[in-house]
This record gives structure tokens, sequence and C-alpha cells, in this order.
DNA sequence: AGTTTTACTGACACCATGTCAGAAAAAGTT
DNA sequence: AACTTTTTCTGACATGGTGTCAGTAAAACT
């Protein structure tokens, strides 16, 4: 019924809904979110300014589409730490890594979505959700390793809601932008402060493989 | 000459100004920069909506003028430990506790002004720089620690940007709208991190006066 | 009281938005 | 193929906030 469910077949409306996206994906390559206009968008697709309307409200819920997108690739990177199977120190590596590879390859459209949130209650609601929904399973991963001794005791929770706030924060900063930061610089000052904070005991001998 | 000169005596401009930031600093401590408009800010000065364009381009230069005035306080409070005097742990709480003040006292401001950037391109611009300066200093002192050996040897900017951002990010959320957080619940998750990265060998001791 | 300077205002043109009635194209039916 | 229905698209409109400007009102000065 509504030509905005996802699960569409490759109708003519999911192709034209498809072609929306990747138009604004490339403009953001490109231009901040300010510069987007429905009807410089759709010029670029060819196709008519109210066709915007019939695949989705308004500019900010296209952006919520496009986060949706990158969701599933930073749950799934930072999985491996936060699934807590594994030893401690090197899959918050991994994840890390894996964080700052999808922030990386998808720093314009979080740039975007981080810069279109402001302007609109929804979409700003959506993007803190999002945050704090990391907020949550890294504190539980933290007080697991408390449990272990493998972290000092400290109240988990806004530790991580400040790491996490620091995780975005820097990674659009890097990679927000057409002139992209390097991607070792950006991981390994996260590795840093991630591994002194988290795992202040065994975190030097991890840490001197970076800087010898 | 120009109305919005900043040094004008308590002409009647001076004053009018005056009241319109005050109108914006309000309004800010209840509610987002998105719902400020022109006509809804003059309206409660009493003034007519035209009158706001004699003394600012447009709400992005009067953000600018709001955080300007906020400047000075955060440069003031992270004095004690970028000046490298007095011990450096020590110096560094004290100067994150100023800080954490600071940003619960201009929570609102701030916020304001990180929502309304991404809009306008001047702001932006004024408001990275702000972030920016603060990268310098911070990584010559964390240059200067690691030269007398307290700091570990780490590239100092990469690291310094992150935790400068990470301030930044927090501060914004944990004071940027009505339902403030704690203070110390803000502060003692950045000292936590701060410590931990600059001062591993020493933090330990400094850090268990918060959680015994 | 009259003149000049300072402070303010109503009215206007502009631009992007979101909607809606209806056109065009595609798919389905006989 | 003709015609019917459903899907997809569009031109034209009303709205709301912006920034400007010619001109008014108030204050200060003489």
């Amino acid at each position: 019924m509504t030509p905005t469910d996802p699960q569409q077949a490759s109708s003519k409306a999911a192709l034209t809904r498809a072609a929306i996206l990747r138009a604004a994906g490339e403009f953001f390559e490109e231009n901040p979110f300010r510069d987007l206009t429905v009807g410089g968008l759709m010029r670029q697709t060819g196709l008519s300014r109210a066709t915007f309307y019939l695949y989705f409200n308004d500019l900010h819920g296209l952006l919520e589409t496009l986060l949706e997108g990158v969701k599933g690739g930073i749950v799934e990177g930072a999985h491996k730490w936060l699934s807590n199977e594994g030893e401690s120190i090197a899959t918050l590596q991994d994840s890390l890594r894996a964080l700052v590879d999808v922030g990386h390859t998808h720093g314009a459209i979080l740039r975007a979505v981080s810069d279109g949130a402001p302007t609109d209650a929804r979409l700003e609601n959506v993007w803190q959700s999002f945050l704090a929904s990391f907020d949550e399973v890294v504190s539980a991963r933290i007080a697991q390793d408390q449990a272990k001794g493998l972290t000092p005791e400290f109240d988990p929770l806004p530790v991580a809601r400040t790491l996490n706030r620091m995780d975005a924060a820097i990674l659009i900063h890097a990679f927000g932008s057409p002139q992209k930061k390097e991607k070792e610089e950006v991981l390994t000052a996260l590795l840093r402060i991630w591994l002194s904070t988290l795992y202040p005991f065994d975190a030097k001998a991890a840490l001197q493989k970076e800087s010898p």
C-alpha cells in the first residue's frame, strides 16, 4: 500500500525511491546538508519536485532512511567486543577498528544526519536514540569487565555515554567532510583513550605496539 | 558608527541590543534553536521584527555574539592546566571542574550554537574554529608532560582533538536541554577518561578518591 | 521651536516548502 | 487491439519565514 514500504519488490516505485536516495548520498559526498533542497535533489534525478513527497515526508525523513542503512554496519562492527566473547582488549581493538571503517565509508551520511538532526524534532530523536542505544550496551560490557577485575570500579553508564559521544563526534569531524583525515590517526587516538580508560592495567603493552 | 559595535556606551542602541540577546538567552533555556524565529524573538522584546536586522545579520549572527560571551569563561577556566604551572593532575582536575561549571551554566547557549552551526557556513566556521583552538593548546600541554615523562609517548594532536570533541559533545548533551544532568556525574566521567589517558601512571590514586 | 541624528517600523518581494487535483504511463482485462 | 484500472508522476497553489527599504517617530542638539 504505502510506497515507502522498504520491502517493496523492484517495482518502478522502489527504483525511483532508490534513485532519490542515491542522488542524496552522492550529494552529501560533496555538499553539506544545508545546501540540499528538494528541488535541487530532484533535478538530479530528472523527476519533478512533487515526486519527492511521494517517497519521503521531507528531507529529514530521507536522512532517517539513510541512517537506517548505516546502522546495521555499525552494530555489526561493534558486536565483537559487545558480545563479550573473546579477549577484552583484542576484541575492543577489533570493534574500534570496525567502527572507524564504517565511519570512514559512511562519514558523509553520518555528518548529514548529525547536521540535520537539530532542525527536526523527529530526526533529532532518532539520532539521539541511536547514540543512546550504544550507551546501555557499552555500559553493560564495562560492568562485566569490572566484575572480572579487568576494569577499575566506577559508574559505567556516564563513562560509556561520554566515550560514545566522543566516538560519534570525532568520526563525523574526521570523516564527515570531503577532506577526510587518515583512518589510522583516528583509530590510534580512539584506541589509546578507550584502552587507557577501560583496561589501564594491561593497556600499556597493547598500546606500545602502536608507537614503539 | 555601526550599532553592532560592542564597545558602545549605554546608548539606546546598546540597551536594545542587550535586550534582544537577553530574550534569546531566555528562549534557549526552554526551547531549541529550530523554534526560534526573528518574529517570535522580537515579539518578546516588544519591538518590531525589522529592528532585529539593525543589530544582527540574522539569527546565526546572534548566536555568534552569544558564543563570544561564553568563550571567555571557558578559556579562563581551562587556563590553570594549560598554563603549565603547578602539579599536572591537580590542575587538570581543576580545569575540568571549571569546564563542567561553565558548561552547566551556559549549556543552553552552547547547544544553540552547536545546533545552529550546521545551517550556516559562517557560524559553522566560527564554531569549528572555536573547538579547534583548544586542540593546539591541549596538544602542546600534552607534549610538555610527555617530555617530563608524566604522559606516555604518542602523537598528541589527534588525542587532544578527540578529547576536546568529547568534552564539547558531552557538555552539550548533559547540559544543553532543560533537564540537565548532574554536574558531578559528568565531571567524574571526564576526569576518569582524561586522567587515565594522560596520566596513567599516577591517575589511579587520584581517581580512587572519587569511588572508594 | 527647529534641525539633525538616532532608533524604529510597515509593507514588499523572495524562496523553499508541502499539498492536491488531475495528467500520464504501466499493467491488467476482455 | 481497445478499454479499464492501478500506479506513478506533475503543474499550480497557498503558506510561512526571511531580509530589505523607504519612510516615520523619537531623542538629542542648537
